[in-house]
DNA sequence: GTGGTCTAGACCACG
DNA sequence: GTGGTCTAGACCACC
């Protein structure tokens, strides 16, 4: 869908990152197929009420990751590998935010089994309120 | 210990704030106890091949926090709270990764019992290296 | 208004601190409401005669005690809650100077009734140079 | 008296005018009389397990402001002025907190009474804590 | 343009 | 010696 209140300009992390992230979730999750055309940097950036200039670095930075590719007069597309990549990428940073959990729980002298313990508490926490 | 090649100029995290990481760090693991003064601004500097005012800051911060106390003319020492607001600001800091890292997990679709195996994966490779 | 002569560099009390001291009264007199956009560092540096530094600092208190929220590109917005939160902060300002006043009042062996005399003496006073 | 617990390294104000005060309130109460020596600056540093030159700044002060004056070999002596201008410096102190106060009150929009008011709730407080 | 961080070096009050 | 404040000017990420 692309466009669902999804920007939170309070948020740490950066707005055009949010949109990658949005863009990668959509291509991974199958809403945004391959090869379909996504909304000009304009129109998005009217959509998300945020500056052109934040959308078209988003887009930069899909491109250069190889999700969307510029179609010349039509605007950009979602490239035949993207949902390949979306996936995996989503799946690195799921890995990734983990690695970093468990790192510093470590670090902090926590045994396996309180990170596990840990683990159940907030998973349950989050189904709770999901 | 304090000192141990522990900051990452280039790190996006600010120095000011790997400084006070660091500080609790080992407030909490014990290595600084409650009482101790830590070293003055200037030596912690030089030791950390920082400006002064890097530290200074992060003195600032910590004493904010309540982890450390001024003594005029003698140098900041730690708090007799300071062991456990650090063991507790510690855990919290793991949670919240944890926290983070599942909410990441479950908006990829993933299932409670492959963010599980996920942990255990990490796990035992953070073991192996370990 | 926030800017008017208002900062006193000979003060005891810092410039950073005047500045924050200053945006809490406008925000808390309502002259500052919430959702308004604050002016940025350096214009606000360039017409208190003071480095932008140090107007960042103020506004980094401010941002730390949540009277004011960075809106990235856009400058520093003062947050719903400020004007409540000014206001307590002022009136707790008052009874603290208050409450010491009498402390030392007491330590000085004046009843109670001295006190209220030398209230309503500076209250005349007060009154009548108003 | 002059020794009793009375030096907080906590406290914002400095321990030297700490001291200050608490001659300058010893003389006024009557328990250091005039004519009398108060103790050297190594005693009273010893006493007050202070640092002897924070004593001597204390004494310049005191002598500076004619309450005690130096006694060739004896020591620091209290001068037949000093009652009455102890008693007058703790008065004006009182007094100038309680506009300081006052002050700060009315510019925050508060009426007379409204100070009257927290001055009675402050009044009974105290009390009720002595 | 915005705020955030860092280095540099000055001055001050305090002990 | 200590920490605290301030000026100065640099660089960065973000919008």
């Amino acid at each position: 869908m692309l466009v669902r209140e999804c920007i939170q300009p309070d948020s740490p992390v950066p707005i055009y990152e949010q949109i990658v992230d949005q863009v990668v979730f959509d291509v991974a999750s199958g809403s945004l197929p391959a090869g379909e055309t996504i909304p000009s940097v304009r129109d998005l950036a009217g959509l998300l009420a945020v500056h052109p200039n934040t959308v078209a670095r988003a887009f930069q930075k899909l491109a250069e990751r190889g999700v969307i590719t510029p179609r010349r007069g039509l605007g950009m597309e979602v490239t035949p590998e993207a949902p390949a990549l979306c996936r995996a990428a989503r799946l690195d940073a799921v890995r990734g935010r983990i690695r970093d959990a468990l790192l510093h729980a470590l670090s902090s002298s926590l045994s396996a089994d309180e990170v596990r313990k840990l683990v159940e508490d907030e998973l349950a926490h989050v189904n709770g309120r999901h």
